[in-house]
DNA sequence: GTCTATATAGGGATAGAC
DNA sequence: GTCTATCCCTATATAGAC
C-alpha cells in the first residue's frame, strides 16, 4: 500500500521522533505503531527487531557525515583540516538536528548495537571522535583543542538551539565558526612558538600535559 | 546492620555505577540488588521507588555545584562572572566525573523526574543552563559564547578524558580554562566595541560587558 | 502488508514472615 | 533491615489468518 510513500521510511520518521523525545528505551513499538496508525505486528514486517529500527536511523546519521569524514581520513590530521571537517559537518547537519539529538540522547542504546550483532564499520560520532582524539601524532594540547572545538560545534547548538532563537539555527553557525576558529588557535604550552602568556585566570602552569599515553587499541 | 557503612549510601554507589554504565532505563533493580548482595525487596526499604534512587543521585550532583550556582545567581550575569562560575564548577567536579556522566547519559530519565512527582527547585545542569542561555538581558552573541564555554568546560572532558591521558584529568583543566577564556572573548558582531581584536586570549580588563540584568529569582 | 491473538520474559512494586 | 513469594503490568516478538 504505502499510502503516502514508503512505509518503512514513515516508520523511521516516527521512530526518530519518539526515540529522541522519550529515549529509545522508553519509546515502545506500540507507541510508534499507534502514532502511525498501524499495529505492532506491522512494524515487524519491515524490521526484524526494535534494535534494527535504531540501527537504520544510525545509518542515516552515518550517511550524512560520511563524506566529510572520508575527506578527513584521506590525509594526516591537522588542526586546519580538522576545522574544515567540522565546518563541513556543521553544514551537513543543518536542518538535521533531530538525527543528531537522537544520537546524543541515546548513547547507551547506540553503543549496545554493535556489542550485540553488528560487525560493520561503526563510525559513530563518539567512536571516530575518540579515535582522533587519541591520535599520537598530535600533541595533547592539539587533541584537547580538537575535542573542545568538537564540543563547540556539535554540543553547543543542542544547549542553545531551542533557546537562543528557535528556528533560525542557521544564524548561529557563523558565530560558532568564529568561536571554533579561535579555540583551535588558543595558545598552548606545547604549541612550540607561543611565548604569549596572558594574565586572566592564571593557569599556574603544570607546564606540560604529561602524555606517555598509548593508543589502547 | 549496615555492614560497611550506611546501606543507603552503598545502594546509591552501586546505582551510580549501573545507571552510568547501562543507563537508568536499562539498569534493573535486580541487577543493583545482586551486585550489592541483597534482594530487590531490600532496596524498597530504603527507597520507595526506582525513580527515587535516581533522584537521590540527582541531589548529590546538586549539592556539588550548588555553591557556585548560588554565587552566580547572587548578581546579574556577566561573561566574567560566568567564567568564574565555570571555573568553580570544574573544580568541584574534578574527581566526580561519574556523577556528571550519570547526568549526561540519562537526560531523559532526569527530565522525567520533575514531570512526575517532584516540585522542588530543579537546577539540573541543562535546566539552569537553559535558563541562563535564554536570559534576554544578554545579547544572542553573549549567550552563544556562554553556551559554547559551557560545552567546552563540561562536555570536552567527556570526549577527551578517557583518551588523552587516563587518570590525569586534572592536567587538562588549565588548558581548558585558557580555551574558555578565549571563547568568552571571541569577537562578535553584536559586541559593539569589538575593535579589540588582539591575537590570542587578550588578558586585561575583565568583562564589563554590559549587563542590565535582573536577578530573576 | 497488515491484521488478531498469543507466547514469553522481565520489569517495578507489595505483603508479610523473620 | 532483610528475606521469600507473588502480583500486575508492559514490553518485545511470533504464529498464522486475511
Amino acid at each position: 500500500m504505502a499510502r503516502y510513500r514508503d512505509t518503512r521510511e514513515r516508520i523511521l520518521d516516527v521512530a526518530l521522533e519518539l526515540f529522541t523525545e522519550e529515549g529509545y528505551d522508553r519509546a515502545s513499538l506500540r507507541e510508534i505503531a499507534e502514532r502511525l496508525g498501524v499495529t505492532k505486528a506491522a512494524l515487524y514486517y519491515h524490521f526484524p527487531s526494535k534494535a534494527d529500527i535504531l540501527f537504520a536511523l544510525h545509518l542515516r546519521i552515518h550517511a550524512l557525515i560520511d563524506e566529510p569524514l572520508q575527506q578527513l581520513r584521506a590525509a594526516p590530521v591537522t588542526l586546519g583540516r580538522w576545522e574544515t571537517f567540522l565546518s563541513a559537518c556543521m553544514e551537513k547537519l543543518e536542518g538535521n538536528t533531530a538525527l543528531f539529538l537522537l544520537h546524543r540522547n541515546n548513547q547507551v542504546a547506540f553503543s549496545s548495537l554493535h556489542n550485540e550483532a553488528h560487525r560493520h564499520a561503526h563510525t559513530e560520532l563518539e567512536a571516530w571522535a575518540n579515535m582522533l582524539f587519541s591520535d599520537p601524532s598530535l600533541s595533547p594540547g592539539e587533541r584537547l583543542k580538537m575535542a573542545a572545538s568538537f564540543a563547540v560545534a556539535f554540543l553547543t547548538p543542542m544547549l542553545a538551539a531551542p533557546l537562543i532563537s528557535p528556528g533560525n539555527e542557521a544564524n548561529m553557525a557563523p558565530a560558532l565558526r568564529r568561536i571554533i576558529h579561535g579555540v583551535l588557535r588558543t595558545a598552548t604550552e606545547d604549541s612550540a612558538s607561543s611565548a604569549r602568556n596572558g594574565s586572566g585566570p592564571r593557569p599556574t602552569a603544570p607546564p606540560r600535559l604529561a602524555v606517555r599515553n598509548r593508543a589502547r587499541n
